[in-house]
DNA sequence: TTGCGGTAACTTACTCGAAGGTCATATCCC
DNA sequence: GGGATATGACCTTCGAGTAAGTTACCGCAA
């Protein structure tokens, strides 16, 4: 009876780390792959560092699992709005909302795939790879759509605009975090109003000196 | 003779912070607080580790000092281009375009102002919150005199404007050092077609549903 | 039904290395 | 000689990863 606590608990393998996963999602989502660490994980998940060690591997190992469980669910969401015929100003005001749609139960998500402390090489950055791509290229299919629009068909434009894109649409997330009870619905309704006021704001005539 | 090379080397202790501080502004903003080690910080200063500790106290006043220093060469060159009678996207404009001058030759500057994996308690978080409301007051003034144009007087819709303004900055910042080779002024060119861009675009005329 | 071996699930208690921080000492300028 | 400048070697803490053992479930023979 030296380790008391020891020994199976019954729960199979598929269901521990799709529980072990979500706590993992969310720990490393709210403070980033470099400050987590998996003793705490563990805990939060409600069973010991080695079982973790266990089933993924290493650290690394379990960040590339909630890494893709999280960047699946978001890809997949922005694909559906992908999928309808809006364009350009329109389309991206429908990203958003159903962005903010699916965060809602599980903000720590969209954290998760812009992770600046998570590892840049292995496993990891492939994966990273793969998704970014994925998430990237309807950002520019977006962006040109726009670009078309307006008449501009230099590629670096484009690829300078679907970075600010990607960045505006990462502010506007975390500032809806940084103001709890606001819906999804009023911060499609604020976006709207700020595309509006940046549409009608005056361009500029010429360069700085 | 147990250590053979200690001794002073005659440089005055200013000297010395300021050559510490930056290597620690290179290192800290290349790689971020977090990952950064004060060994290797001293070892590009060319100088020891327990000079590091005697000069700063501690990593968290190294990160401290760098961080006065590079805001504070930021904030001066915003509030220059702030003192102009430009207003709206031109001003934003001006600014982007003082930026990209004045982190030419030390773009990593920019990541230490924004550094997820520093410190956010203690002096750090003091000196942040100084330097943040000093550069979010330019940010606010020139949002609002946006909107005051457009006709929109929300707060929540400037607060959010402001937060997208700055993430934009930043975006392009990031882009434009992935992209070596861009000069400042192709840069302020590239920005002010975007905006034209965006301003050219239809505005979609109402809300997903 | 009962007993039993094999395997999957699970834990305590450890090792090991990296990095923050300190101590005692050495050299040079005035 | 005294104080400022400087360092090699050390201590300490924290967290990733591991070794070895414990318990429960499950199929199957008697």
């Amino acid at each position: 009876m030296t380790r008391a606590n020891a020994g199976t608990k019954g729960v199979p393998r598929a269901d521990r780390e799709l529980q072990i996963v979500r706590a993992a999602c969310e720990v490393f989502g709210t403070v980033g792959f470099g400050r987590a660490s998996v003793a705490a994980i563990a805990a939060d998940a409600g069973i010991s560092k080695p079982l973790v060690y266990q089933y993924f591997g290493s650290k690394e190992g379990l960040f590339l699992a909630s890494f893709n469980y999280g960047a699946e669910t978001l890809a997949a969401e922005m694909e559906r709005v992908a999928a309808d015929d809006s364009v350009g100003l329109e389309r991206g005001l429908r990203t958003l909302d159903g962005l903010f749609r699916m965060l809602e139960p599980q903000p720590w998500l969209w954290r998760l795939l812009f992770d600046p402390t998570a590892p840049d090489d292995g496993e990891v950055a492939t994966a990273r790879t793969v998704y970014t791509d994925r998430i990237t290229r309807l950002a520019i299919e977006g962006v040109g759509e726009l670009m078309q629009l307006v008449g501009d068909d230099d590629p670096l434009d484009a690829s300078a605009l679907t970075a600010v894109w990607m960045s505006a649409v990462d502010a506007l997330i975390a500032w809806w975090l940084d103001h709890p009870g606001v819906t999804p619905a009023e911060m499609t309704g604020r976006c709207h109003r700020l595309i509006t006021a940046l549409s009608g704001a005056a361009v500029p005539a010429d360069l700085p000196s």
